[in-house]
DNA sequence: GTGAAAGCGCTAACAC
DNA sequence: GTGTTAGCGCTTTCAC
């Protein structure tokens, strides 16, 4: 331990030296390109264990142009959803040699800027994100034109310039309302995040533009599920709260209490579905008896409550493992137009939905 | 955009030609350091908005040796708990302009020393590892002597060399086994990883050596509260299942299903508590009219099941953010002797705990 | 097969 | 105040 310079580190230089040899002798033995004599590889090998030579990744990054690392921008690794993301994502990429820098932004814009900026600095081969502001891409257009490939994930962008990987959103949202139409349900309520949701009129004007929140097109396919049925969107049953457990419950709680309320909810995530919840078993009603209820995101303890929640599935961990692999692609050079990659979710049926209340009926 | 060369970014001789100075000054002016006028600081600066110049912190990194970079070694960034302690991390981190590089190590101490090496040759400024194999600490004291700190979290090691930053388990446990007796509790079940797991007998032989697993410890703490209740520690109650879910769910359900079978559970994670759940509800059986339980991490689902769960809350956040902030002093040059710091955790009481059934009392 | 030399983009003395 | 000159540790021609 430390005959070695201020940072502890053989370097090449000190192998070559133990070695008798050149640093570019040392180099090729090592990096095992160009040719060496038996001999004096030999030696060089020796010398580098001796030394416990690690090669300065910096120093090469610096030559090579590419660093082996990824830069993932979520907006919080807390969330269920994320964590498993990441881990699709950190898996695909260790498997190909790259690590991962994550960076949360709690779906800041600025903060996104900001690590997007950190991160092209730091030189990351390739970078992978959930927009916070989908519509807002000047700087991860830049990233772009500065040569660094960029991969959105879960939600996609105003700009074509981005290759996507999501999940059919509107196509989810629909399924699982028309189920709970088929049940009998016609107040079938959806609890939105205010920030993305859209007015009844809003649904009713046309398809939802390219670039916004999946909620919002879990939305337009909730409204299309219900005109399918020639059921009225109305605003009464969009339910508007701030994203958060405790802020959807209270949205829930208010939506019970008036005077016709719905039969059913679809939420849009793991954490509205929470709060839906506590809202339903705090007022004492029975699920599916009293209300059903479709969460988002088949979470390990859906199973675990009773009943267990009917929800949608979203293959999380194939979402990131897909925006990996096409990040990969476009960092060996692949130079197609974008893609957009739409991967399916599956309704899992189970005990949170029944027939609506029979006085309902 | 792009009269740029190769890597598509402008370096700052591109900033000093287009400026009309020297590197030297061009430096000086976007660094802030050193002396520069009015003037010429003003032309640096046009120059490097007209080019959107950044810095490329890769040739920062291999002049000032340091990278602003963090790396984080975790079992698996989809439990709860470690999601947790990372995010912590991250904030800790971010806030004083440091990035963090996540590696899985799935308890694999193979991929940990892989996931050690790579960081290193990076040249991560410093370490946070949740140790596989806390007792073989060879790689990690390897990147101590190359220079980078280590600081240990949720496990100790059997090496003195280490900052650690934990939670009082053996404490923790004792205090919800304590609780159970106070309930009317004698058969008191832990249900444990069998990798981790030891035998009555030696639990009985004395303390808990160093660089174990926190669940070891904690089987210690369930150990003493039941000695001090002068209940016998029987291999009979020490159940030992393999790590995941389903395996916590069968060696609950076959401990269920023996002739006196526990009246109350101990389990040591949010996986195990998961199972054991499964095996309770799926035998039919009441929480805590039949059977009491006590589940390690205070997750967003435990309030939501019903009963609620009481649980042992740990300060994951505040672990996190406690080694960061270890890590970070040690970046900055603190060099006392190694810290070990033992955050509080606290026995949530809620739902799933009551007396014993009336048969026992 | 091997060494010398150049250079990645930047910082940091050190002159002027 | 500003420019020149060395490097950081490595890869990579290009001679020999």
């Amino acid at each position: 331990m430390g005959r070695l310079d201020r940072t502890d580190h053989a370097t090449l230089t000190d192998v070559a030296r133990a070695a008798g040899v050149s640093r570019a002798t040392a180099a090729r033995a090592l990096g095992g390109y160009g040719s060496v004599s038996a001999d004096a590889r030999q030696r060089v090998e020796a010398a580098a264990a001796q030394l416990r030579y690690q090669p300065n990744e910096l120093a090469r990054s610096m030559i090579t142009g590419t660093t082996g690392t990824l830069g993932v921008v979520i907006s919080d690794i807390e969330l269920g959803f994320f964590a498993q993301a990441v881990r699709g994502i950190a898996d695909a990429a260790n498997a190909e040699g790259f690590e991962v820098i994550v960076a949360n932004t709690d779906e800041d814009p600025v903060k996104e800027r900001a690590a997007v900026r950190v991160l092209v600095s730091k030189r990351v081969d390739g970078l992978i994100v959930v927009p916070a502001a989908p519509a807002e891409t000047a700087h991860l257009e830049d990233a772009l034109d500065r040569g660094v490939p960029v991969v959105l994930l879960d939600r996609g962008s105003a700009s074509p310039r981005f290759d996507t990987v999501v999940v059919d959103n509107e196509r989810a949202a629909r399924k699982a309302v028309s189920f709970l139409v088929g049940l009998g349900h016609r107040r079938i309520a959806i609890l939105v995040d205010g920030a993305t949701a859209r007015s009844a009129a809003e649904l009713r004007a046309g398809p939802v533009p390219r670039g916004v929140m999946t909620s919002t097109l879990r939305q337009a396919g909730w409204a299309g599920a219900l005109r399918a049925a020639r059921i009225p969107v109305t605003d009464a049953l969009i339910r508007r709260s701030m994203y958060g457990r405790q802020q959807a419950r209270e949205a829930t709680s208010a939506a019970l209490a008036e005077a016709d309320p719905p039969t059913a909810f679809l939420t849009t995530d793991e954490i509205m579905t929470l709060g839906a919840m506590d809202a339903i078993l705090g007022a004492g009603l029975r699920i599916p008896e009293d209300v059903s209820l479709v969460g988002f995101d088949d979470v390990p303890w859906t199973t675990l409550v009773r009943p267990p929640l009917t929800v949608v599935a979203q293959p999380v961990h194939e979402l990131g493992a897909t925006a990996t692999q096409r990040v990969l692609e476009r960092i060996a050079g692949a130079d197609g137009p974008p893609e957009e990659t739409v991967l399916k979710t599956s309704l899992v049926q189970r005990g949170s939905t029944g027939p609506p209340p029979a006085r309902e009926a």
